[in-house]
DNA sequence: AAGTTATATAATATATAATTTATATAACTG
DNA sequence: CAGTTATATAAATTATATATTATATAACTT
């Protein structure tokens, strides 16, 4: 699943959560997303490309203006995939004592 | 927080991910989990190691063997950082026309 | 039309990641 | 204890990613 790698290597970047933070809140511009950050410009326009590359964000154009927002695809195929580890954990975790033996490394 | 970049950079790669998949379905050994793959054991132990470092597996030591497990750890701060999201997108969902005027980008 | 604003792209430097081969270590097996 | 098995580490290579500066483009403003 090529969507998965590009959703969980744009995630992996605390710029872009950072971004994807921001338009959780709402719509916002290149500029305005630029501004918070102690970063170029041109560094910020990559960031959003590697998010729109990996379905986590869509634009539109506005004039000279380029809104961002959310996109809902790439964080629904990211949700259904944790799902499996998620039941995964929840299935094994009435065997309490082989989780707890297994996190505590006898160094 | 530097534990999401470590959890989500160790998620995107599919590798990383199918020892995962075989995780859930119970505990194996590096050996175990080298044999389905096109890849030596080296490059299997370094993917454990990462996956270990961002806390989505815990290692045993039993004998020779070191047999993995999934972690609860990661998994459950990365659908905290997801819930996030998922909210933003559920919240903005009510107006449609706008979601649906960004998904179609006017070339 | 000239200047400005919003954004993108290119070139480049630097850093980080993934894989392989070779080798080390430590625990079992006979 | 010698050989084998399970795993880890190191060195080297190759590939990718990130950020910067410089520059291009396209739409607004006057």
């Amino acid at each position: 699943m090529a969507n998965l790698d590009a959703a969980f290597s744009a995630l992996a970047d605390p710029t872009r959560r950072a971004i994807l933070a921001r338009l959780a809140l709402g719509e916002a511009t290149v500029m305005e997303l630029v501004e918070p950050f102690d970063m170029t410009q041109p560094a910020i326009s990559r960031h959003l490309k590697v998010l729109e590359g990996a379905g986590l964000i869509v634009r539109r154009i506005e004039g000279t203006k380029r809104p961002c927002r959310l996109a809902p695809t790439a964080v629904a195929e990211i949700d259904q995939w944790l799902g499996m580890l998620r039941r995964a954990l929840e299935t094994n975790y009435d065997r309490l004592d082989d989780v707890l033996a297994a996190m505590k490394p006898e160094q």
